[in-house]
Order: C-alpha cells, then structure tokens, then sequence
DNA sequence: TCAGATTTGTCCGTATGTATA
DNA sequence: CTATACATACGGACAAATCTG
C-alpha cells in the first residue's frame, strides 16, 4: 500500500512523486538520465504500474521528465517544459494571474542585479550588448547565470518562458538604456541601477 | 483510439487534457464546477479509464482540478496552480542550490519591500511588530502577502520553508530595526528600507 | 438507520508498438 | 531475425468513500 507517514491523507501517486524527487536528489541525477522502468518503480516502491504512470504523467505534463516508448523514462531538463502553454491555456482568462507573472519576472530580475551589485561583479559591457542585439532575454539570462545563484537562474527562466507564452507585450527598450544599466552594475551602484531598470525596463503595470 | 488529428505524434492522455479543457471551455465551467465521471470520459472520448485517470492526475498535480473520492472531479479556482511549487520542489531537491536558498530567500523579501513601497504600500506597523514578537517570519510572510503578487507569495514560503528545514543558523535582529524598516516602509524610502534589510537583517553571505 | 447506486482509488492481466542487443 | 526490455493502452475487478432515497 505504500504508506508513507503515519497518517496518510495523500494518496499513491502523490507519494510516488514525493518518492522520485527523493530518488532524482539522492542520485543526482541528471537530464538525461534515465529512471527506473514503471515495473521497477512500481515493486520498489510497492505500488501498482498505474499509480507509477499517473505519478510519471503528471511529471511528464509539468515537463520535468520524458518518457519514450520502449526506451524508457529519463529525466528532462527544466527549460524544455512545455507545460507553460498547456497552463497558460486554463488561466488565460484570469489577468491577475497574468501580471503576477510579468511582476514576477521583473522582480527576479532585479534581485539578479542587485546581487551581481552585492558581489562587486565586473561584467563586459561590450558582450552583453551584443547579446542584447539578438534578444533582450539574452542579457538577462547571461545577467542572471553571471550571480552564480543557480535557483535564481533557474526561477528566472521558469518565469520568463510563461511570460514568452502568455504573449505579454514587452516594452521596447533602447540600446543606451541597457548599457547605462551595465555601467551603473560595474561601478557598484545599485541605487542608479534599479533606478534604471525601474524606470526604463520594467513594464508599467496599472495599479 | 482516439485520434483528434491526422497523424498523432501524441499521446491519448495529452488529447484528454486538451479535450478537457475544451470542455471546460465550452460549458464554461468556474470553480467548483463538477466534471463528467471518470468511466463518462473514458467513454465519451473514446478511451480507456486508466488513460483519463491519467489526465485528471496530471491536471491535479498542478492544481487545476481537484478529486474527490466517492464524490468526483471538480474545476480548481486556477490561481491556486501549483507550478511554481512542484517546479521549485524538485530543482532545490535536485541541484546543489541549497547553498543559494538563503540569499534567494533575502532577496526575495528585498523585492517584496521594493515592490511594497513601489505601490505605496502603508502597514500597520504596530500590528507587525506583535507578529514579529512571536516570530520573525510571520512579519515577512505579512508583507509579503501586502504586495498582492502570488508568486512572489509563493516563492517567499517555499524557499523559507525550505531555509528552515536546512536548519541554517540565522541572525538575531532586534524590534527597533524592524520598527525602522517599516517606518521607511512607509515613508516610502526604498533606499533606507533596502539598507536597513541589507545591513540588519541579512545573514552574511561568504562570498 | 439502512441499503443501493455512484464515483474515485488501486491493482492486475493482456495485448501491442518500439527500441536495443 | 530473434529475443528481451520497455512504454502504451485498454479493460476488469474489487475496495473505499460518498450520495441518495
């Protein structure tokens, strides 16, 4: 039956969930790795196969695994969840849902900055503009990777693939802006760059 | 077989979850409304119960419906979706981004302050001074609940829930520098409110 | 209180498509 | 080509919870 804690309100699948994200940490395993077949699961854990699929499934829609047929199960990085469309498409109709997520993301990136600030990082103006030539998401996301704080980096490109589906309108932004903002990070002064990027990057939202 | 294109790449619980959210769609269902039984589903779509189940699993793991036992499926008041938490779940599970809770934890309730003043946000600083008697960080899950953000909501207790069970030591900070964030708070200076969390209530990060 | 119907929870058996050695 | 391993999918069976009359 699998009982996890003494009382057990959850049900199977949940804790076959609960179970893999134990298994995915103790083993540090990585995307690309490969899981244990939905047989070997379901008597490791004592469970039937189709309470190890429904657990499997749901990881498969949120993206954090892959499944392939007579291959097998393996985890899948986090960047590649195309569950942002299929959640996209039920909270459509709610717009605070929707500008939670901009002022999410903005927020994460300004806690990006002020920590390279924090760090006294020196970053090159020249390469992160001509990142910002392709996609002002690239700057950012070298921004975020240059923290060294990896959850950072990885709640930043969470919430910049919802934003990307969910369409939002982006501001457009000059190159001078960009680069006033990278000036501001070298010479340590958070103050003129959240300035910067309050002002001149983030999206205005109606209050 | 159930194949709602021509040449179906996908998999039958994948049609199921867009069926669904047809259907809701469709009937305009809100919250709390009930949708058809597993074996209706199974067999107005054509497909067997197991591959429903694995739908409705799915679409219950991130929050958009909920199941009951004996009673049925129900439509979840969408803003409650859990994706931010499972994601985050499995990627502090994962990663060696324990290191990184911490400061991910600070700044987020950095943010929260620099988006509390932003609004122009005034609290009730008696109020959150009792809080903050019983513990520290009832008064940070208050103010972050003021910005109105959800996800900055949930991100805050996720990572605190999480900085708790690493056990990590944390600084003693005294009332009279949380009265003074708050009353800077207030006056709507994110300077001095973002130098006092920086300077005061911070723990120091060794770079 | 009670009995019967409905619904989800869980497991199992079977058949099949696919990849690999 | 064969054999094995694996996921995919369906349907049956029974248990447990809930609802209805």
């Amino acid at each position: 039956m699998l009982m996890g804690k003494l009382q057990e309100n959850s049900k199977v699948y949940l804790e076959i969930v609960g179970k893999l994200k134990e298994i995915i940490g103790e083993n540090q395993l990585k995307a690309g790795d490969r899981l244990p077949s939905e047989r070997d699961l379901a008597e490791m854990l004592n469970a039937g196969r189709s309470s190890v699929r429904e657990a499997l499934r749901s990881l498969e829609l949120l993206g954090l695994i892959e499944t392939r047929r007579g291959e097998g199960t393996f985890i899948s990085d986090f960047r590649n969840h195309r569950l942002v469309e299929i959640l996209s498409g039920f909270i459509l109709e709610s717009d605070q849902a929707k500008q939670d997520v901009q002022e999410t993301k903005e927020l994460v990136e300004m806690m990006g900055i002020y920590s390279l600030v924090n760090r006294n990082t020196t970053v090159n103006v020249q390469d992160l503009m001509n990142q910002a030539e392709e996609d002002d998401s690239k700057l950012f996301e070298s921004l975020m990777n240059m923290t060294g704080n990896f959850l950072l980096v990885k709640l930043w490109r969470i919430v910049s693939n919802f934003e990307q589906s969910l369409q939002l309108s982006k501001k457009k932004v000059g190159k001078q802006v960009y680069e006033n903002l990278l000036k501001a990070i070298n010479r340590g002064d958070w103050f003129q760059a959240m300035e910067i990027y309050s002002q001149s990057v983030r999206n205005e939202v109606e209050l």
